[in-house]
DNA sequence: GAATGCTGTTCCATGGTGTCGAACAGCGTT
DNA sequence: AACGCTGTTCGACACCATGGAACAGCATTC
């Protein structure tokens, strides 16, 4: 473990979307370093651009960061072989459309093909979120066995966000139940009011989930089954994306798009 | 200068979208490092999440750096407050749209809302472009000063992409003073084949340019004078982000949207 | 207007620690 | 079984990161 690299990160980790900018001295107060030690450290940050000074006298993380985070290996490996289903998914659906990855414990946004109809200015890509309380979490958690549910929920715990969050258990596992049922996993605002989202797991070659995407409007209809083709959609993209990440489903799935708007790729 | 930072960094723009994963070998013969140097770093980033071990036995950019990127002061302070009003134009122009971010010498593309007619797999958000052969780029470029622009060409160069790539100052002067006067700019397949733009330039409080936004097609009808409503459409998203960036115009512009669907925020 | 509190910045000696060669271990190939 | 190739661990030395203290720039204050 190298300190000074250590440190590094440490101060990096201080900016967050509410505060992206801060001064050397808020910085050291949020970190038990000495003001000189951070100084020498953003003074070499800064000039690798992971660091920009704004209006002489306060700090904030520099661009380099972005252009990094396009290397990053699932953006490059499920991202961007997702992405072109993706954005047909939306056009079809007329509806935003996310793509996570699983990182064992949590879900991180990595894609967004964001609608109009979103109104919530800040972009999820980036954002880490519970399982229990999104479509796209749930979806992988009921590909998960139960006894992975339970390590999972107690690592994490359920926290709630609205009234409609499940934050026990016995209620998760009866809607995981039901989830593997229907195929995909549904979220009737469970993590944010007004949003109604439908999720499908990701898989890879091995058969592991290792993501979901989601449709997620404002209006309720959108999870009520069969009252649109949308789940039949989404269900056949989650299959194509995991195909391109090397699935090969047990029982081989005659599921076809039911949008003739699909391109066969 | 802290060296240890310094190798770190290298280590980790040493990935790339092709390669995405790299064995420590391979990362030591791209490095002047030792094997064992790189091999601590390496441990150092792992235990942060911004380098992670793929298989065993190589290793890729991790998710801690997708979420950093959130807090990145140009997305929290420009992406955030221009992604609503570019969700809108995308959906009422049907077509891509991107944000970038003008950083000096080149725009870094940092928001996009990308159309299903758009067919490259990978997002543009992220990626570092030169500012002579994009529509966004041009709208930037012509609200600097002549002597600013002739800087920035001898700094970054004039590369060609494409047949129709501007390569001399003369032809850009030329389409700067076109782009000037119409009020947004125009990309004729200049940085990518089968790619027509228009773009508008984005100004900060002090009414310095420090980005731009665009529209993006794979008709040549986008960018035909007048043959429709969009370049309107443009610079009224335009104007407004900059309003919401804090400048205030010197000529108070009456410029409304053309399309009925805006929403005046 | 001098003094005070606050910034961010620089200096410098010390000892902790990053460095890098060499040795080790785990595989697949020859 | 020996070899070449991985990634990994060890350890001693020299370097350099560290953090206190001093400096400088600037408002605010008395």
């Amino acid at each position: 473990m190298i300190q000074s690299v250590l440190k590094a990160i440490d101060i990096m980790t201080v900016f967050s979307t509410e505060e992206p900018c801060l001064t050397l001295a808020q910085i050291s107060e949020r970190l038990p370093m000495p003001k000189s030690t951070i100084h020498h450290l953003l003074a070499t940050l800064i000039s690798r651009g992971f660091i920009e000074k704004v209006n002489d006298d306060s700090y904030a993380l520099g661009t380099a960061i972005v252009s990094l985070s396009q290397a990053v290996r699932v953006n490059a490996e499920l991202r961007d072989r997702a992405a072109p289903l993706l954005r047909e998914l939306a056009e079809i659906a007329k509806e935003s459309v996310y793509l996570t990855y699983f990182d064992g414990s949590y879900i991180l946004y990595i894609y967004a093909v964001e609608s109009s109809k979103r109104l919530m200015a800040r972009t999820a890509v980036g954002e880490q979120v519970h399982l229990h309380c999104t479509a796209n979490g749930k979806s992988i958690l009921a590909a998960l066995s139960p006894d992975r549910v339970d390590d999972i929920i107690q690592q994490t715990g359920m926290p709630r966000f609205t009234h409609t969050t499940l934050t026990n258990s016995e209620d998760l596992h009866i809607e995981l139940a039901a989830s593997r049922q229907r195929g995909y996993a549904v979220d009737r605002e469970e993590h944010e009011l007004g949003t109604f989202c439908l999720g499908a797991v990701i898989r890879n070659a091995a058969g592991e989930p290792i993501g979901g995407c989601s449709l997620s409007g404002a209006d309720e209809s959108i999870v009520h089954d069969g009252s649109n083709g949308l789940a039949v959609d989404l269900l056949y993209v989650a299959q194509e994306i995991s195909r391109r990440m090397g699935y090969v489903p047990a029982t081989p799935s005659l599921l076809a798009p039911k949008s003739a708007h699909f391109i066969h790729h």
